[in-house]
RNA sequence: GGGCGGUUAGCUCAGUUGGUAGAGCAUCUCGUUUACACCGAGAAUGUCGGGAGUUCGAGCCUCUCACCGCCCA
């Protein structure tokens, strides 16, 4: 006996022990002889990570599409795993070493230290696996990887000696993303970018030898609004401290201001004034002239846009910052250093390498870089070179209004970049490392989802990622840290390179000479990025592989198209020179209610843990399935959580109900064979829903899919199917009783097998519950087949239960808007009935008395006195009610049909009126029209005869 | 500034080749009739962001404006 509620909390972990045990999730799973395959790789969730929403969101669909392939008897892997996630983890040991006073990763050193990180993933690098076990990911978990594996290591070392061979991997300076706190290169996507209350600071950098030209200002018009003499260039910025290392002042080569002093030097207003560097002034498309004062100082080892300017006018780079972001103190004197800076800026040739000048003067070295950018501001306005401007304060006091003058500070918005986990002002720094060259493997990548090879869905996703791969830029792979794949090459003391899969044979490259191992780890996402031929056993030949590759598809965050997606179709086709995957389904971010990004500081993260501990896994994840439509964020609020919670307990409800009335399945159960209209009806609309699921699945419409089951077992099986099959039930003949029990068992176990992909927990349960009478189950539902229900519809039954749904409702509606005691049983008279409808009434009369609450159903030849009338085809269904009655009411009930009518009546009119539509729209169209007006006059006519009646 | 997406019932959202505007939640009324009150029955609710255009016909196509969001500068 089921019990009279369904507690998800008692049923959700045995069962998936139970789903382990009889290795349901493996590999080929319930697969049928020679069946397709179909893959899906994990997107792997760093191993430091904990189950957020966003990954219950991702693994709930992906589970979804596995279950149904698998019931489907597709030869099925979920392969999974977990990245090393290099930053992350080195984080979370070295504060756990803080934590406990034990030496520090430079104290203990690189081996230990690696040692000591294996030691936790050992000991915790499981939480976010056995999270996803919770949502019942049904992935094989035996086959669980690692990036850092041992075979995964050697596919990654493999891979970048390959590229390196082939010229597609190299070192280089180039301007990185650097994380001053983890003294490291970091990715795009490891940074924020947060807008700030920042400043602007006006500066003045005077001109070379005491210069002077003629500033100019107009209006729109043309009209002069500022002309004076100046014997500077008022620069804009945000940065102070960056001035250090300026190359140039650029102004646009429209500026007409700045035209006079194009090509003259100008002084940068800070550090000892006997050593003043002096910088070209360069015209350059990017400054705006619109922007500050429109001329734009050039610090090309400090900015991006900046760096880029340098490169196109060969302005040197000149490195202001060492590892931690303090200004540096290595190199020779300032004095020196700034000789050869002002060599270059009156045009000496620049080394190819500027970064060994330091051209921080000797007061500044040393200095955090906020320290140095006060002092920067500092030391400029005490020697008025700071641009100034009149303010005028009222004292609230006395109302005396003063006027000063002062530095011009702008406070403004500002986007800053933030490392996401160190939570520091990321720095573009200057520095050695290592490049895949992607202008060089990104063709394959563009044109394996142009020619259709590989689907993204939705399709807008298309233009994304065509336009990043379009624009590539080199790869940065390198990053200065312990934690991750050492990269594989060796440096003898002349700075020789020697790249090989392992020491001994770039020993034997080197012919003898003692080399050193570069201390850099690849970037997590180059090892990420060859997770599905890694996972699958690549570089040996594995019948996985074989099996297995191309996966079938891969399901992830729009937000990671180019950074993962994009990088794994490049790989993958630069390595094996094949897709990872066929499609690409991304879905969209998971927001609160309100559609506000869920973060820690606002306090409006949903825990998915939570979710599920308050309502199911089962209504966690349908919740999930119905809130996904293509291109839309999903706002997650939970009363929506708790209504597909109350689905679940009515599915529940609905099985408990077939169980009391000994609804067993039977063997050998033929849905075709069915004879009571019913129970044809109830086959044949199970049949429709199938077709509609699997519909909508294979489009990855998962909320048509989810809702598509929703209303047929809500709306349909439980409101109608069960309320019209219980006077059979509980008062029918044998026969009757005998074939509507068989029925009901069998579609329940469709419905189970159909909803099995949404709400796995539950189906299960029942599955097994209900298998506990009638034949054995042959096995979990998991891995039972999928449903399939052809040739079972029955136009006739359809049509007769649509009537019969049609009869209830019209009487409950008028017995509610009459105010008729739900409690009172009333006759009901129906007149004009042909003997279709005569016969329906026989075949129904005991579900529409006991839904409808009729007393009595009689065929009579007049409509009775005092009667609410339902009007439906050829036939009047009159509800005498006496005093009961209010005539009024009924009369305007009906009127107000009536104009309904007329309004329809009256466009339809219109239409058929116009010839244009004649002539233009299709013939059905207009036939659909005409028969409509048919419809709608005989309706009107039954209906009027029924106010006249009414008196 | 550039690009992309959105604007439909009080709220959250569907609406698949243009052909009678839908669901869930919330609201209101009624109801313990032997599965379920995490329930049942019934009801009300929309100038489909504004404007223009194409069309016999526009929530859907085109243009434009406004507002919101995201990405990149």
């Amino acid at each position: 006996m089921l019990e009279k509620k369904y507690t998800p909390s008692d049923v959700e972990l045995k069962i998936h022990e139970k789903w382990m045990e009889t290795g349901a999730f493996k590999a080929g799973a319930g697969a049928k002889e020679g069946a397709e395959s179909f893959s899906i790789v994990i997107p792997p969730p760093n191993v430091t990570g904990s189950l957020h929403i966003g990954h219950a969101l991702n693994n709930t669909l992906q589970d979804i599409l596995v279950r149904w392939h698998r019931m489907r008897g597709f030869d099925t892997l979920w392969q999974p795993g977990t990245d090393h996630a290099g930053i992350a983890t080195q984080m979370v040991v070295e504060r756990q070493l803080a934590e406990n006073q034990q030496p520090s990763r430079r104290e203990m050193g690189r081996e230990a230290f690696v040692e000591r990180i294996w030691e936790w993933k050992r000991e915790s690098g499981g939480t976010i696996v056995n999270q996803l076990k919770r949502i019942g990911a049904s992935c094989d978990w035996s086959r669980e990887r690692f990036t850092m594996d041992p075979g995964f290591h050697e596919a990654v070392l493999k891979v970048f000696v390959e590229m390196y061979n082939n010229d597609l991997i190299y070192r280089g300076k180039r301007l990185v993303n650097w994380d001053p706190h983890f003294e490291t290169a970091i990715s795009d996507l490891e940074v924020e970018n947060i807008e700030v209350n920042g400043h602007m600071w006006h500066f003045k950098y005077p001109l070379a030898g005491g210069q002077t030209y003629t500033y100019v200002e107009k209006d729109e018009d043309g009209n002069v609004t500022l002309s004076e003499e100046r014997d500077y260039i008022a620069i804009a910025t945000t940065r102070p401290e960056t001035m250090l290392g300026d190359g140039a002042v650029a102004v646009h080569p429209d500026d007409e201001r700045y035209a006079p002093i194009v090509g003259k030097l100008c002084e940068i207003p800070v550090g000892p004034k006997e050593h003043r560097r002096l910088i070209p002034i360069i015209t350059d498309e990017y400054p705006d002239p619109d922007f500050g004062s429109g001329a734009v100082k050039i610090t090309g080892a400090h900015d991006f846009n900046d760096y880029e300017v340098a490169k196109r006018n060969g302005i040197p780079l000149y490195a202001l910052m060492n590892t931690k972001g303090q200004m540096r103190t290595d190199g020779l004197p300032y004095e020196e250093a700034a000789a050869m800076a002002k060599a270059i800026a009156q045009g000496a040739t620049p080394p190819q390498d500027a970064t060994p000048i330091n051209l921080v003067p000797e007061e500044y070295r040393g200095l955090d870089r906020f320290e140095a950018r006060q002092k920067v501001i500092a030391d400029i306005t005490a020697e008025g070179l700071a641009v100034m401007h009149q303010v005028t304060k009222k004292n609230k006091k006395t109302g005396e209004e003063t006027t000063q003058t002062l530095p011009f500070v702008e406070n403004k918005k500002i986007m800053q970049p933030f490392g996401d986990r160190s939570k520091v002002v990321i720095e573009p720094m200057l520095t050695d490392q290592w490049y895949v060259d992607t202008s060089k493997i990104v063709q394959p990548a563009i044109d394996a989802v142009k020619s259709g090879e590989i689907t993204l869905m939705p399709q807008a996703q298309k233009k994304v990622y065509f336009h990043w791969l379009e624009n590539i830029e080199p790869w940065c792979i390198s990053r200065q840290l312990w934690w991750g794949h050492q990269i594989p090459v060796w440096y003898d003391d002349d700075g020789n390179e020697y790249c090989a899969v392992s020491e001994a044979e770039a020993a034997d490259m080197a012919k003898g000479r003692p080399l050193t191992r570069d201390p850099d780890v690849l970037d997590t996402w180059f090892s990420s990025g060859l997770w599905p031929i890694g996972t699958l056993g690549w570089p040996e030949d594995t019948p996985e592989l074989k099996k297995y590759f191309p996966t079938s598809v891969l399901i992830t965050g729009f937000d990671i198209i180019f950074f993962w997606v994009a990088r794994m179709i490049m790989m993958q086709k630069a390595v094996v020179g094949k897709i990872p995957f066929k499609t690409v389904f991304t879905h969209a971010l998971v927001r609160d209610e309100k559609g506000k990004k869920m973060s820690k500081s606002l306090g409006n993260v949903i825990d998915p843990l939570e979710l599920i501990d308050e309502y199911g896994a089962d209504a966690m994840r349908f919740t999930f399935a119905s809130m996904v439509a293509p291109g839309t964020d999903l706002k997650l609020s939970l009363p929506r959580v708790a209504g597909y919670r109350n689905f679940v307990t009515k599915i529940w409800n609905a099985a408990r109900f077939l169980e009391m009335n000994e609804c067993k399945r039977v063997e050998g159960f033929d849905p075709k064979a069915v004879s009571m209209p019913l129970n044809r009806w109830i086959i044949g609309a199970t049949s429709t829903t199938i077709t509609n699921v699997d519909a909508a699945l294979t489009d990855y419409r998962f909320n048509d899919a989810s809702r598509a089951a929703y209303d047929f077992v809500w709306g349909t099986f439980c409101d109608w199917y069960i309320e019209l099959a219980k006077p059979t039930l509980m008062g029918g003949n044998e026969q009757e009783k005998a074939e509507t029990r068989a029925t009901a068992s069998f579609v329940l176990d469709q419905i189970l097998a159909l909803l099995h992909p949404f709400m796995p927990f539950v189906t299960e349960e029942l599955w097994e519950q209900t298998g506990k009478v009638g034949p054995a189950r042959k096995s979990m539902l998991v891995v039972s087949p999928w449903p399939d229900l052809q040739g079972v519809q029955h136009k006739e039954s359809q049509d007769e239960l649509d009537w019969v749904v049609n009869v209830i409702s019209g009487i409950r509606s008028v017995r509610a808007q009459m105010n008729v005691p739900a409690s009172a049983r009333i006759p009901l008279h129906i007149t004009g009935a042909n003997e279709l409808t005569q016969t329906r009434v026989e075949t129904h009369r005991g579900a529409i008395e006991r839904l409808a609450r009729i007393k009595e159903i009689s065929f009579t030849e007049n409509v009775p006195q005092s009667s609410a009338q339902i009007i439906l085809n050829e036939a009047n269904f009159a509800l005498p009610l006496g005093d009961v009655i209010d005539v009024g009411a009924e009369k305007a009930r009906l009127n107000n049909d009536i104009e309904k009518m007329d309004k329809e009546l009256t466009q339809i009119g219109k239409k058929l009126g116009n010839e244009q539509f004649l002539a233009k729209a299709p013939a059905e169209v207009v036939a659909e029209q005409r028969e409509r007006v048919v419809e709608l006059t005989e309706r009107r006519l039954q209906i009027s005869e029924a106010v006249a009646r009414l008196g």
